[in-house]
DNA sequence: TTGTAGGCGTTATCAT
DNA sequence: ATGATAACGCCTACAA
């Protein structure tokens, strides 16, 4: 109907200059009084909302962020929440874009924003994803871009990220402690960091309890549950079968669990499991699945903090790279020893 | 480091004026070949990127649209997709903002994307909203808006949502032919309309069956599976306690299922349970439970579908209300005749 | 076929 | 304390 009224549309009505009325509304300081009441009431009437737009193209810049990530899983899901509680307060909206793990969509998406929509980016690589072209892109436009979660070294920024190869290392000493011998490992696929990161800890969790890692135990597979189910199929039908799996990731764990009733097998007396990320799932099976802990929203956070750094600091920071510790959360698939004490928690 | 080139710069280098440009750039029918040829040579050379703000400021629209959902849970995440789906072919970009159940945050995101940075909204309304002015300032603007999912009678607007009531239809009669007599609901809040069509739906199924409701079996309790737990354990606790519960969401479900499980009862022999929103971790559970899917990615498409539409269209179409059917998934958890034709699936 | 001029809504600079 | 003017990058009459 009435379109918007506009800066212009005041000074009109109120016989003043353009500057006149954008300096009241700015609270510049050399502005009269009465003159500042009557712009501001008029705005008020004509329910003025200043044209973002207009601002962006004059400032260069838009205050909005561009968050890309590949999926919207529980985790990221948390991590997103977290980055925008602090770009929310920082005066910043985020602009989130789900690349569903395809490479192309990833760069339509980035291409996109990037026309001058965001002043920078927080981004999560997908796991399709092997060149960087679209991100150093980025960079070449000088613009803050901070990568988070999935970080790879193929790509300089300053990055938040888990300690993955503590989270596998606590997993898997865990499964030692709890007199576990032939551990096996679900690991990723190999070209994602994450992936070798925890595999990485499970192997100086053995070195540290000197146990000979044993070739046919590593098993990298697909990020998901129905390979992880057939990957433990062979494991369980190996003549020596290892007798715990920590998976790389919840819905690995899921998979393998499936295959572990299948079998016969009970946790965690024949066979012990533990999984990563402690999705809410795990907690709602039986048994309950032991699970390393991201602290996501946390990390989120960070994310967002560190963008608003690199936006206001000119220096480069691009060797910054925040590493968030995981905590292991004990259930039933992996705790045999004092099995009385947890027994009683059925519920949570 | 060097700033992007614009139109300008190109005119400048090719000593011809600047609407030569823009017309070579939009493939205008009058302008010469040689100049196009030209003009394309050296944008591409200093990579020419029209300025998004610059155009939309001009044209008075952004090809953004703002999606406004109170979580990002596995359902919301499947209809963002498709709703991105949608959006992208259409050309425009979907900026979404989670307002975590809060009417507050939903109102500063919708006053944030009204601020001319977006064409219009895709809507999902918070649980918490009771007052729906910052939404109705949408409409003021002539705005496109769109309703999904939640949908409420308080907000006139185009609307695609489930047919809850025949979700709730479905689940019901299904547990009444399955033999179960004294069928309980767990219905959510009084206040939300998603609520009151599901046990509509109960409603009329046992109205079919000439089962009269008994008051004590309808149980309104908050939307989560803590809540869900106390309610069953009373439910559980009567003299005469129901044979089936229906719960109008997967997380109460699994509170369901707990309490059934402490109390020792088996499912589907002493007790039967129906769930909603076909969820993953409703099938990772043992036993699989029964849960009403919804067709969530379809819904998305169907929502961005509707809102260009409304955005091509000058007519009022506030009465569309696009239904979609959702489907009866039959797990274990429900199941009490025929039973040995399942029992051969143990995976998926 | 090409160029000129004005405008989109805002701020910044320089006068007054 | 206030106004006039140019600029941000682009488009669209209208004129040449």
């Amino acid at each position: 109907m009435n379109k918007p009224a506009t800066i212009k549309d005041i000074a009109r009505h109120l016989n003043i200059s353009i500057s006149t009325v954008s300096r009241a509304m700015r609270n510049a300081p050399d502005v009269n009084p009465d003159t500042r009441r009557a712009v501001m009431a008029l705005s008020e009437e004509l329910s003025y909302q200043p044209n973002k737009l207009a601002l962006s193209l004059q400032q260069k810049q838009t205050h909005n962020i561009g968050v890309i990530v590949p999926n919207l899983d529980y985790v990221l899901a948390c991590m997103i929440r977290g980055i925008d509680e602090v770009a929310l307060e920082a005066g910043y909206t985020v602009m989130v874009c789900q690349s569903n793990e395809s490479f192309g969509r990833e760069m339509v998406n980035t291409r996109r924003l990037l026309d001058s929509l965001v002043d920078g980016f927080i981004i999560s690589v997908s796991s399709e994803t092997k060149v960087f072209d679209h991100f150093k892109k980025i960079q070449e436009k000088q613009m803050p871009m901070v990568v988070f979660d999935r970080v790879t070294p193929q790509l300089i920024a300053p990055s938040v990220r888990l300690d993955n190869e503590d989270g596998g290392f606590q997993a898997t000493e865990h499964l030692i402690e709890q007199g576990y011998k032939r551990i096996a490992i679900l690991a990723g696929p190999k070209n994602l960091g994450i992936s070798n990161s925890r595999l990485d800890g499970y192997l100086a969790a053995l070195k540290k309890y000197k146990i000979m890692p044993v070739e046919d135990l590593i098993v990298h597979c697909d990020f998901n549950r129905e390979y992880a189910y057939l990957a433990t199929q062979e494991l369980l039908s190996m003549k020596k079968r290892p007798d715990a799996i920590f998976t790389i990731s919840d819905r690995m764990a899921i998979g393998a669990m499936l295959a572990i009733k299948e079998k016969g097998l009970k946790m965690p007396q024949d066979i012990g499991l533990v999984g990563f990320n402690n999705e809410p799932v795990v907690s709602l099976v039986t048994p309950g699945i032991s699970s390393v802990e991201q602290p996501a929203f946390e990390l989120g956070k960070m994310a967002a903090k560190l963008f608003i750094e690199t936006m206001h600091n000119n220096d480069d920071m691009s060797a910054v790279e925040e590493v968030l510790k995981p905590k292991l959360i004990i259930r039933e698939s992996s705790q045999r020893i004092a099995i009385k004490t947890t027994r009683s928690k059925i519920y949570k």
